[in-house]
DNA sequence: CTGCACGCCTGCCCGC
DNA sequence: TGCGGGCAGGCGTGCA
């Protein structure tokens, strides 16, 4: 499910029902996700009150009372179902009132004042750690980590610099995370054609006004889609049922064939390191 | 160092 | 109806 805008959407709806709370029975149903779970992962967590939760890239933060963060990644199909009393609050599909377990229902965290949050990911590409708070930084999946797109910091002279002789693509700079983290797939093609770069521009050669111009695209379109509530793909729920509606607003994704909005030109579809890019031929130069 | 293909997994959709 | 191939919001590894 996850680029910038759903896992700051998840975010906002763990925050509703775990910050402040204890995590009173942990349920781990296997021993692994895309990495090994951590040793005594279940037990260390029980008992834990949730301080804060926040996001880094596209890592979920849940921060600890024992100054132990717990991080979660959501891969390509994680989701954070929420449920009260074993019962979906909305559109849970798999939680029915038998209490029957979805295959994929990996992690269950049950709260002291009877919610339940459950991690599903069918893929299991996501991942979760535990790692002390003032570590954190230092982990081996975070370290390498660029700026957040929405900070400040990170201006068109910030990325015109990181971008200064790169000789990948343009979309294939974006999606890197050591260069700005949170853009993935859908999100750099919509980028770039608010931007009006082509995608198989040279890195490098994005500077000055171009570089402007996709600052502010990148910004733009994640802000939108964080005020949508994400973009729900495939039937995908996000934490508490509702429905992300920012897949309406695309302007390209997915929409191969369709006139190009700005120019009616029909859009492409195109792979560049083996992803699927989707773009407009005559006004994304 | 850099850029890119591959693999990790399951599920779904399409064409035959 | 069944089956194979291609595709899917990510990212670490290993190769040239």
């Amino acid at each position: 499910m996850p680029e910038l805008p759903e896992v700051e959407t998840v975010k906002n709806g763990l925050a509703r029902t775990l910050v402040g709370h204890r995590l009173a029975r942990v349920e781990q149903h296997r021993a692994d996700l895309r990495f090994p779970l951590p040793p005594d992962f279940a037990k260390r967590l029980t008992g834990r009150r949730v301080e804060a939760i926040d996001r880094r890239a596209k890592y979920l933060v849940l921060r600890l009372d024992d100054g132990m963060v717990l991080l979660c990644h959501l891969g390509m199909s994680g989701r954070m179902v929420v449920t009260k009393s074993g019962k979906a609050t909305k559109l849970g599909e798999f939680h029915h009132d038998t209490g029957l377990r979805d295959a994929h229902d990996h992690i269950v965290l049950h709260t002291d004042h009877g919610w339940t949050v459950t991690f599903n990911d069918p893929r299991r590409f996501g991942m979760m750690d535990l790692v002390s708070s003032n570590a954190m930084h230092e982990h081996k999946l975070l370290k390498h980590l660029g700026p957040e797109p929405l900070d400040a910091v990170f201006d068109a002279a910030r990325l015109a610099s990181l971008l200064k002789g790169k000789r990948t693509p343009i979309k294939a700079a974006i999606l890197d995370q050591r260069l700005v983290v949170g853009v993935g797939n859908i999100y750099a093609c919509e980028a770039l054609h608010r931007a009006e770069i082509s995608p198989k521009r040279l890195a490098g050669k994005v500077q000055g006004e171009r570089a402007e111009k996709l600052v502010v695209a990148i910004k733009d379109v994640l802000n939108a889609a964080i005020k949508a509530g994400g973009s729900t793909l495939r039937d995908y729920v996000q934490a508490t049922g509702e429905l992300g509606y920012f897949q309406h607003s695309f302007k390209v994704y997915d929409r191969e064939g369709e006139p190009c909005p700005r120019c009616k030109a029909p859009i492409r579809r195109l792979v560049q390191s083996g992803r699927s890019t989707f773009y407009c031929a005559k006004c994304q130069r």
